[in-house]
DNA sequence: CAGGATCCTAAACGATACTG
DNA sequence: CAGTATCGTTTAGGATCCTG
């Protein structure tokens, strides 16, 4: 579902293969995939955004600062396609596009959340951590 | 404390910005830093497994099938920096170097093995949907 | 054994311009 | 407005060789 020949979605692989789950930790596990789509630098940034409810494409692009427009685009599509995110465009013009989280998405946007939120709540013990390594290690 | 000129530690940031937290979504929110670092390709994995306890690096690199030297030793750095990975190494020949989880790491990596479940868990269901959007966009 | 250094490729990413 | 297309840059990542 991209046309951005570096994002392939494994076609190829035999189902037998892509069945193959149970172990993230072996190569070409199909979920290690979902996972990358996931934890990109910017699909939990959108997906934490969505848990807010439904956002257009422009509100989104302001909302996650530092997204380009290809990266929203590309992001949002990976998402939609995992079924975690749900894409409604009005035929109007101009044009009005709504996404929001799928019953499936919210489960895995509250996760993802819930990691961002211990990162930010435990940010000074993280920053403690990192000066302490700086010191003994000199850098 | 990486060498690699790509990863750089944004020393040259004031303390007032980086200490400028709570909001993940702004650009250059020193969360999203750590947040990379333990949502990376084998940032997620490496965590994973140190679940299991301590592991030495050829134990690791066996275990999280696909990784080279060089990413996992560059990943295990990043996590020792932000404190959540223990490194000791015994001075012998040849060289013994044990890794663990520190508190603080057990507790990121807890949420991310939770993540990481969910997605395997889920994953017929994510691969139902995918296959819906390929019907319906007839990729 | 546990990596560091070096070199290189491929993929991710961003900026800009353009379109229905 | 909500994208796509194209292009150029940057980064991630892998392969190989080397060392204490």
């Amino acid at each position: 579902m991209q046309k951005d020949p570096d994002i392939q979605l494994e076609l190829g692989t035999p189902l037998s293969e892509r069945m193959r789950r149970g172990d993230l930790f072996s190569e070409h596990c199909p979920s290690r995939e979902v996972l990358k789509h996931v934890t990109s630098r910017w699909g939990v940034l959108i997906l934490v955004a969505l848990l807010g409810g439904m956002h257009r494409f422009s509100d989104l692009r302001r909302k996650v600062s530092g997204v380009s427009e290809k990266m929203l685009a590309q992001t949002l599509q990976c998402l939609e396609y995992d079924g975690f995110v749900l894409r409604q465009s009005y035929p109007v013009v101009p044009p009005h596009v709504e996404y929001s989280l799928t019953p499936l998405g919210m489960e895995v946007a509250k996760k993802v959340e819930d990691l961002a939120d211990w990162i930010e709540g435990n940010f000074p013990k993280i920053m403690d951590a990192q000066e302490k390594f700086k010191e003994i290690n000199e850098v």
